[in-house]
DNA sequence: CGTAGATTTGAACGTCCTCAAGTCGAGTGG
DNA sequence: CCACTCGACTTGAGGACGTTCAAATCTACG
């Protein structure tokens, strides 16, 4: 459970390409001319690890390598402080860069648990680093992907700082949904891939209250619960949640 | 109050040469070379904006241009919700970087105010991409400083998810003076720049539970509060508020 | 010196947490 | 195939922490 997938033979040779890749568009070579997405295949050695369900993809401390793209699967970040506390930082899915945090330091700075098996793709950061010097538009989408991780960021310490239960947990079943749907899934139906206790460390809730929560959807119509599986009814009702939540203000 | 500064002939034609700024090894330009520094006092057209108390740097949904570097005075972030829920997603000083939430959307994503009245060096971001690609440690110390930005935000979220009252003033107070002694200030005595309110926020609290708070510290002898003026006695008792804040886990 | 805004403090209330018991479902071995 | 077991989830009751509402105090600044 503990042991780094990072270190197990799990590496593929096999050619990975970005340019014949279905997630093309979402992930990291978004906006790429194919002559530019040849060269990214060429010259940032590109491997897959698979990372098998509760297997770390890294943790904290170890030594920043890499960034690597979810291919497929689904991943939490997670850290950890001295007296014991866990806080899930993110939930990522395909298309999404995980480890960028360990820029900074050289040394990743969250846990990496997969929450389902999965598959990423290996981008080594010093290769990243290289070919962005060359490739401008490269250069630009990480620019922006790291951007955006700080504005994603942002909006949980909101969700944390200013929202009640119902108001996280509606915030995050949308944002679920509105990626998922990104990714050409259904909005409206979801498999949960993390469990209530995850869920509230993400949403700074006990799992308990998560329960309680998903439980007073349901009976208000908003959705079904059963277990993981989730069906959204009423996302536009989910939607007023938040938006009128703070109307005392 | 909500004209933009940026708009205001404030910009100071002096020329402003990061070579001679006595931040240079906190700001942006760590690790240069002499030849590299001269190389970003002559390309990356550097102005400076005086920014008054209480007016803002730019806002939400403001063209994104540049990115700024405090040079003196004190500046926070914010998001608002369309309800008119507001968040402070942070408080920056001399050598900070601001307003690369922007690089992703090509607007701004949050408000930036200045708490006194300071000065900030004027990055246009074109620029600072156009050096990256010929300066290698420019870029990296790019992506180090984004990158801890979204260790912060972690660090915020754990802060805002799992702890209590008491543990978020001791880590924003602990916070703070690390930061004012790498300036060279003193670490024990600080003048807030915000008011009870804008740490509230910024810690997912209300006022009234930040000035108990204080009031308590002070009770239990580890500081001193009149006011915005703070004497820390016992940093050592805060760390340890912290520390040992969820041991019942 | 007066006023507006910031801060402090008190009391009652509410949301979420804690503790506890019970239910459900997947995986396992008889 | 079914009973068993473990972990995940649900639900209830009581309590704690932080909020809300209110009033008093203080400071800065014109």
């Amino acid at each position: 459970m503990d042991q780094r997938v990072a270190k197990l033979p799990h590496t593929s040779p096999t050619t990975v390409v970005c340019s014949g890749c279905n997630l093309r568009e979402i992930c990291l070579p978004v906006g790429l001319t194919m002559p530019e997405l040849l060269q990214v295949d060429e010259r940032m050695v590109t491997s897959r690890h698979r990372v098998a369900r509760g297997e770390k993809l890294f943790q904290t401390g170890d030594r920043f390598e890499s960034v690597y793209a979810v291919w497929t699967g689904f991943f939490k970040t997670c850290i950890a402080s001295k007296d014991g506390r866990e806080q899930v930082t993110g939930f990522q899915m395909g298309g999404e860069l995980i480890g960028m945090d360990g820029i900074g330091t050289r040394r990743h700075e969250v846990d990496a648990v997969a929450l389902e098996d999965a598959q990423v793709c290996v981008i080594p950061y010093d290769d990243l680093e290289a070919l962005s010097l060359q490739i401008n538009s490269l250069q630009q989408q990480f620019h922006r992907i790291m951007s955006r991780e700080i504005v994603r960021n942002h909006s949980v310490m909101l969700l944390l700082g200013s929202m009640h239960a119902e108001e996280r947990l509606a915030a995050f079943l949308l944002n679920l949904t509105h990626r998922l749907q990104a990714r050409g899934f259904s909005s409206s139906s979801v498999v949960l891939r993390m469990s209530r206790e995850e869920i509230g460390s993400y949403l700074g809730l006990k799992l308990e209250t998560v329960s309680r929560t998903f439980s007073k959807f349901q009976a208000e119509g908003l959705l079904f619960v059963r277990h993981r599986q989730i069906q959204i009814t009423d996302p536009v009702g989910l939607q007023q949640l938040i938006d009128g939540g703070a109307e005392a203000d």
